[in-house]
DNA sequence: CGTAGACCCTGCGCGC
DNA sequence: TGCGCGCAGGGTCTAC
């Protein structure tokens, strides 16, 4: 389901669902997801602590729990990850379900995993190994932070060759980016995927930084979803308000110049846009 | 060192 | 109606 609008989205659908909810016990169904599933240590981290708060770094859900623990979450391309009732039954793909106890709000709960394909992750460390924990310590910048900028971009790209698209999917230079809103970005920036970032100038840095940030905090507003699978922490499905001007439109009109969006793979994925109107 | 490609896994839609 | 194929939001690893 996600890219990072989806993943912000559920943070701010399940803050108020989780926010000081104490987790029980942990119910581990299935031996790994991307990575095996740690049952000794999900369920030290987490049972008989309150929540304290919800962040998002990349696309990493990031459940902060008492005594500086921190359960980590991320969807993968098909996790689901809600709160239902705790009797409700076990659901097909439901790899692992953190049970909430019952407060003056809520009936008992539990907060559940679901992911068919099983390329998510679920782990739990002390918040201060957060930075330098291997999935984290190489993280580029936030897109919606001010760091996120054209300097940065001229920058990363001198050290770099290769298609702009490919450049703006690099979690390493900045994250959160997927396929998705790097077609639907580059399209409102005017700017071919295929154009090598050697050759980007400092203006069209700019009007990417532009696009990237306007099609992410539209995509947060219109509550994120572009993709046919996706749901809120509440289990609420989306509702495709999001517009999208090239992903998914091959051969249809190109919204500002009517001529037929072009699909092609790049890095293996499919790459969407107008070869018109981006050049 | 960067970069390109394979790979992880299930489900869905399409054409036959 | 059923089957096989191609394709799908993510990230990581390996081979060059």
């Amino acid at each position: 389901m996600p890219e990072l609008p989806e993943v912000e989205v559920l943070r701010r659908s399940l803050e108020p669902r989780l926010g000081q909810r104490q987790f029980t016990r942990v119910m581990v169904h299935a031996p790994a997801l991307r990575e095996p599933l740690d049952r000794a240590a999900l369920a030290g981290f987490t049972a008989g602590r309150r929540v304290t708060g919800l962040r998002r770094r990349a696309k990493f859900l990031l459940i902060d729990l008492e005594d500086e623990a921190t359960l980590v979450v991320h969807l993968g391309m098909s996790g689901r990850l809600t709160v239902v009732p705790a009797a409700e039954p076990l659901a097909k793909h439901e790899h692992v379900a953190f049970h909430l106890a019952a407060d003056e709000r809520y009936p008992e709960e539990r907060l559940r995993l679901v992911d068919p394909r099983r390329f998510g992750l679920v782990f739990a460390l002390p918040t201060a190994e957060l930075p330098t924990d291997r999935h984290f310590k190489d993280l580029g910048v936030e897109p919606l932070a001010d760091a996120f900028n054209a300097d940065l971009l001229a920058a990363g790209a001198q050290k770099r060759s290769g298609p702009l698209k490919q450049f703006l999917m690099d979690g390493q230079v900045v994250v959160g980016v997927g396929n998705i809103y790097a077609c639907e970005a580059l399209w409102r920036a005017r700017v071919s995927p295929r154009r090598a970032v050697s050759r980007v100038s400092a203006q069209t840095w700019e009007r990417v930084v532009v696009a990237v940030r306007a099609v992410l905090s539209e995509a947060i507003t219109q509550g994120g979803t572009t993709l046919n699978d996706f749901a809120d922490g509440a289990g609420n499905p989306g509702y495709f308000q999001v517009q999208l001007a090239v992903y998914g439109r091959e051969g249809e009109p190109c919204f500002t110049c009517g001529q037929p969006i072009s699909r092609q793979v790049q890095a293996g994925r499919s790459t969407f846009y107008c070869s018109r109107c981006q050049r």
